[in-house]
Order: structure tokens, then sequence, then C-alpha cells
DNA sequence: AAAGACACCAACCGCAAAGTT
DNA sequence: CAACTTTGCGGTTGGTGTCTT
């Protein structure tokens, strides 16, 4: 692939796995764990690098994985994500179980980019194109507490999965229990939208944005949302993620049956102009859809133990 | 039917962070 | 605390299948 390979120094194989190399791993981890990634090919017998080991195991083999086609709501979810994280595909991958990082960044450069930049929204900025350069002027500020809620967002999921990988190792469960504990990323820790919650912890630097609100439940949310003061910059940049109108080729007719299960069927779609007012209704739009996410995705009794 | 274009995705690479000595 | 090793992440590539001309 033009770059000097990592694994020739060694004699060692590349290029797409075989059957028979997928059952060693397989059964090596399952029986001893991964251990070191290093030093597990020789112990397995498998002529592979370990950086290629892991990457096998952790993007195919594992068994906590899903693979098929990525749901409406897997995609909405993607998307939100992004706009808030960027390309933290590791970080998106939380929000998204039995999703592998990988997974999710090949959907977002094969289908959803284009499927944005077709709608004209960038999909690098979240923003309608036609706004991208009126935006310079007084929603800076705005667009800096985006960020800021980003990197916050950023800094924190990365602190949550240190506290995950840490409570593994403590709980320390058996080799012999693989699906559970070898390999896996921490990502069953944080099933919901986080950021929400992070908005609500009053020790959040994200709180300055809704000091004068008291928040205990998601209805308060709600109304939380259509008074925010950072939501004017975020639903611009948000507006169309129920990705109506999917012009994709091969886009299937289940998927759009669907949008209307999810983000409550806001149906939010993509504004040409930029006046600004309808933006109080798609700022409640889109937290709605945000909120309906996070309702229908958190099982009954998940709580972030971070919060 | 053949050739070219396009789409998809597994797997590679380099880099940086985290961990160990 | 520096040096070294290991792991994880994100960007990118190339093989393969599908579609279009």
């Amino acid at each position: 692939m033009g770059r000097s390979p990592c694994c020739d120094k060694d004699g060692l194989k590349k290029g797409p796995w075989t059957p028979e190399e997928d059952q060693k791993l397989l059964a090596f981890v399952e029986l001893h764990g991964h251990g070191s990634w290093r030093a597990l090919p020789a112990k397995a017998g498998l002529q592979r690098c370990g950086k290629s080991c892991r990457l096998r195991w952790t993007n195919y083999l594992r068994p906590d994985i899903k693979r098929g086609k990525f749901s409406m709501q897997e995609e909405q979810t993607i998307i939100q994500l992004h706009a808030l994280l960027g390309n933290r595909w590791s970080a998106i991958a939380t929000h998204l179980p039995k999703r592998t990082d990988n997974e999710i960044k090949n959907y977002w450069n094969t289908h959803l980019k284009k499927r944005l930049a077709n709608m004209g929204i960038d999909p690098v900025t979240h923003k309608p194109k036609a706004d991208a350069l009126a935006s310079a002027g007084g929603r800076q500020n705005k667009a800096a507490n985006l960020s800021h809620m980003a990197q916050w967002e950023s800094a924190r999921l990365e602190a949550e999965a240190r506290l995950a990988r840490e409570a593994k190792i403590r709980g320390s469960a058996p080799p012999s229990s693989s699906s559970t504990s070898l390999g896996t990323p921490p990502r069953a820790a944080a099933p919901c939208l986080d950021v929400l919650r992070a908005l609500e912890s009053p020790t959040s630097t994200l709180s300055f944005s809704f000091a004068s609100s008291e928040v205990t439940n998601n209805c308060s949310w709600q109304q939380l949302a259509a008074e925010s003061s950072i939501n004017g910059s975020l639903a611009v940049g948000f507006t169309g993620m129920t990705l109506i109108g999917n012009t994709e080729r091969r886009s299937s007719p289940e998927r759009c049956g669907d949008s209307e299960n999810v983000a409550g069927g806001s149906g939010v779609e993509v504004e040409e102009d930029d006046g600004g007012t309808h933006e109080g209704e798609e700022n409640r739009n889109y937290w709605s859809s945000i909120l309906n996410l996070v309702n229908s995705s958190s099982p009954p009794n998940s709580s972030s133990p971070v919060f």
C-alpha cells in the first residue's frame, strides 16, 4: 500500500485472513485471553504481527460484534456524535454497542459523508454549506461553545474509558469469559449520549450555558434545550439530521420507513435560507431527537458510573 | 459481453499516548 | 525521570464486487 510495511522484516504474513488463521486466533484468545498482543502470534502459531492480530480480533472476531446494515437510529447517533466529536471514532463507537470504530469510520466515509454532502451539509462542520461563510460573525461565540463542548466530551469519554478499563482489571473476569473481558473496548459503560449527562453535572464545565436552569429529568431537558443559549448555532449545524430525502443509490426502502420512529418523527429538513426564523423550532426538534435517541437507547437501569 | 467507473470494507500504516523498566 | 515497549487511534489504501456505459 505504498508505505513501507511493518511486518515484512520478520517475514510475517499480511493481507486478508484465512479461515484457518481466524480459527487459530479465536481459539487461542478464548482459551488464554490475548495477553500481550505482541507475544500472541508466536503462542498461537500465527505468522502475523501482534498489531494485525489485535485488529482482526477487535474488528471481526470478537463475539460481541454486530455486523450488517446500520439502522436509522444508529445512523442518527453517528451523525449527531460526529457533529459533536468530529472524527473521534472510538468515542463515537462507545455509544454504539457492538459496532467497531473501524466499521463506523467506514460507514461514515462511504455513506453518511456523501449523503450529508448531497443534502448541502458540510460533513466536517455539519453546517449547511451556504451558511459556512456567513457564520463568521456573531456566531463565533456559540461555535466556540460547541467546540468547548466537544473538547470536554472527548476528554470525559477518555476518562470514562480509562475508568472502565481499570474497573475491568480490578473486577478481573477469568480468561474463559472471553466475550466480556478480552480486548473489548470499554464501550458498554456509556450507552447514552453522555454530553447531556455532562451538561447535567453540577461540576461540568459545560453547565455555564444553563446555569439558571435546574434540571431534574428529561422533560426539563426539553425545556432547557428549547431555551438554551448555545443551541442557536447547534441547530443551524444540525439541520437535516433525520436524513429525509435520502439520495443514496442503494438506500433501502425499510430505512426510509424507519425514519418516523427515530427523532420523534420530527423530520427536520435542510433549510436553504438562514434567516433564523425557524431556528427555535429546529432547536426543539433537534434536541427532541437527541432526547428520544437517548431514551430509546438507554437500558432502564443504565446510568453512567461517572455521574 | 466487455471495459471502465464506482462502492464497499478489511487491513495496513504511522503516530501518539500509556505503560513498563 | 529518561528510554523503551506496547497499545490504541485515525487516516488511507487496495482488492473485490457491483453497476453503468
